[in-house]
DNA sequence: CGTTAGCACTCGTAAAATTATAGTGCTAGG
DNA sequence: CCTAGCACTATAATTTTACGAGTGCTAACG
């Protein structure tokens, strides 16, 4: 159990450091508190002793550990309004009620990122729950057609067909039965449904029906949800602790890895939840700070990634405020 | 004017650096020719005085400069058929005939970088110059629902549109109206088409026709060419030139700049163009390789962007290869 | 006359030595 | 319990030294 003097150090630790990305000395702290370097020195030692605090070498100032910033997350973070300057940009975006929600959610997290310099990651929905609501066909020239396929959430996706010597007419047919048949069928069921129900049937009524059947096949065991949108990497390359192209380098790899970043949308818990170091999948010197949305129709993953040395209460009143404006 | 020899050593130079990275000397070289060391470091006295090699510092060996490369690239570099390796995994591509041409494209360039370590760009044609050729409406909820637009060139693009309060037929009626009397518009004069084309009928048939109007106008100006791909920007990282931070942020910013991508295409030339360090617009230390190409409805520019030191006969092969399949 | 052996010279890199300094830990006295 | 004071330590910055890879030039050679 620490005492209100030993969280107040470990607090304005965190916070210089966070500022500073350097080493905090006993004397910096000092200044702050009304007692001695001495004081604060023996408290150091304190929270070191507890793993709240690191030492880069024998004679250096403290930082906090990664066990520091959760119990500064759990205990000492205030959770106040967003400042008026961020408030302001963040409010444009929404204030404007033209732009469809989706837009917004991209614009923010893109201003966010811009502000605060940290990544952004939008994960929508992933539509694999999603039902197939409706599908259309353009034919574009003779041997090319684009099919578009729209779920009951709104995901739309296009996939370009090549369909030599197959006549219009038939193909309309096809899309029809698709259309009448299959319907409200989950995403990830379309492919068995097709086999098993479609196949038959449009054996029957279609003459090239091989064909066509394989293509509409392909079309639909494609259906990725290409929905993850990674916005400020770069941003990295402006922190300290990642000026080593190293690190750049496997951070990276894992912004690009799909896999990587679905998991964050695995946890599903709506409220802000944040993963400092190794509890992320990141990187054990990243922190992820994320929040799950859900309004009508539209729903998805946002998150914030940035060294553990984060402006932890900027971040969190930032994501609540683009939660609560999704949501309402 | 240069020697045959002079023109040798060059090469050498040139392929070697490639390879390593590191300041050739005259030694290295003098193994490959019949001669000695001394008269190869005459000879690079002479290609340094005429600007084709550099030196690091007074007693370094040589390094191409960005003239070297432009001579290289001119006169010297073979342009032979690709490797049986990389021929094998770029073949497998092509010959799975099943795959649109998109998925082909995107997937060989996605390849390339990996087998280079290179990065690479895709763009696809800017569809300003497409005619709309259809627009599709697909109702989610009671205020939502999703406008389609899809040209002739095979471009799909949907959009959002949030429409409270306005009656499904007229909507259908307004999209029955654009799509007769703005089918085959070019896509960057539909905005005004509809000002003063649609929206005095639109007054005529329906009856919120004021609402509707503006919402049909925003999906249209909207209208952006997102179909710019960049492969592999971590690519970069692995190059020992861009093993600075800062180095790889400027790259990076360029390489997510549209503008500045957008240049690489708009040069006219259909074959293979090289631009090397300053002749393009990317960075002076990188070398942007491209091509257009052209099939039926698809067309678009190839680029592959690496150091200046690059292996440029093999990309070059590449690329060959790439736009001869796609073309045909 | 082009080519080459030989040698002095240069510069960069790496390791070792030096210095300065910011910070701690601990002790002893308030 | 707090704090002044001091010994101690690791780092960072600078200098020193040593070495080697590579050049440029000169003079001799075929």
């Amino acid at each position: 159990m620490l005492t209100k003097r030993q969280e107040n150090i470990l607090k304005l630790i965190v916070e210089h450091y966070v500022k500073l990305a350097k080493p905090i000395s006993s004397n910096s702290i000092c200044k702050k508190l009304k007692c001695s370097s001495a004081t604060v020195r023996n408290e150091m030692a304190f929270l070191e002793d507890a793993n709240l605090l690191e030492k880069t070498h024998t004679s250096s100032g403290r930082i906090p550990s990664e066990k520091g910033y959760r119990y500064y997350v759990d205990h000492l973070m205030e959770l106040k309004k967003m400042n008026a300057e961020d408030m302001l940009k963040l409010q444009i975006i929404f204030h404007n009620n033209q732009l469809p929600l989706t837009d917004c959610i991209n614009k923010s997290l893109q201003v966010i990122s811009d502000m605060t310099s940290y990544a952004t990651i939008i994960l929508g929905s992933s539509s694999h729950n999603n039902l197939l609501k409706q599908i259309e066909v353009v034919p574009i020239n003779d041997s090319n057609l684009i099919v578009i396929i729209v779920t009951d959430k709104g995901h739309v996706q296009h996939k370009e067909m090549k369909l030599d010597n197959i006549s219009l007419e038939d193909i309309k047919k096809t899309v029809g039965l698709i259309n009448n048949l299959i319907i409200g069928t989950p995403i990830d069921e379309i492919s068995t449904k097709l086999e098993y129900e479609i196949k038959p049937i449009i054996g029957r009524y279609v003459t090239e029906h091989e064909k066509l059947y394989n293509a509409f096949y392909n079309v639909f065991t494609d259906f990725t949800t290409n929905d993850i949108n990674v916005v400020g990497r770069t941003k990295f390359l402006e922190q300290p602790e990642f000026s080593s192209v190293d690190k750049i380098k496997t951070i990276f790899e894992k912004l690009d890895d799909e896999n990587v970043l679905r998991e964050i949308e695995k946890d599903d818990d709506n409220n802000i939840k944040i993963y400092i170091g190794k509890e992320n999948n990141i990187d054990d010197d990243v922190t992820v700070i994320k929040t799950k949305f859900k309004n009508g129709h539209e729903e998805g993953t946002l998150a914030i990634v940035g060294p553990k040395r984060m402006d932890y209460e900027r971040v969190v009143s930032m994501l609540e405020f683009i939660k609560d404006q999704v949501e309402d």
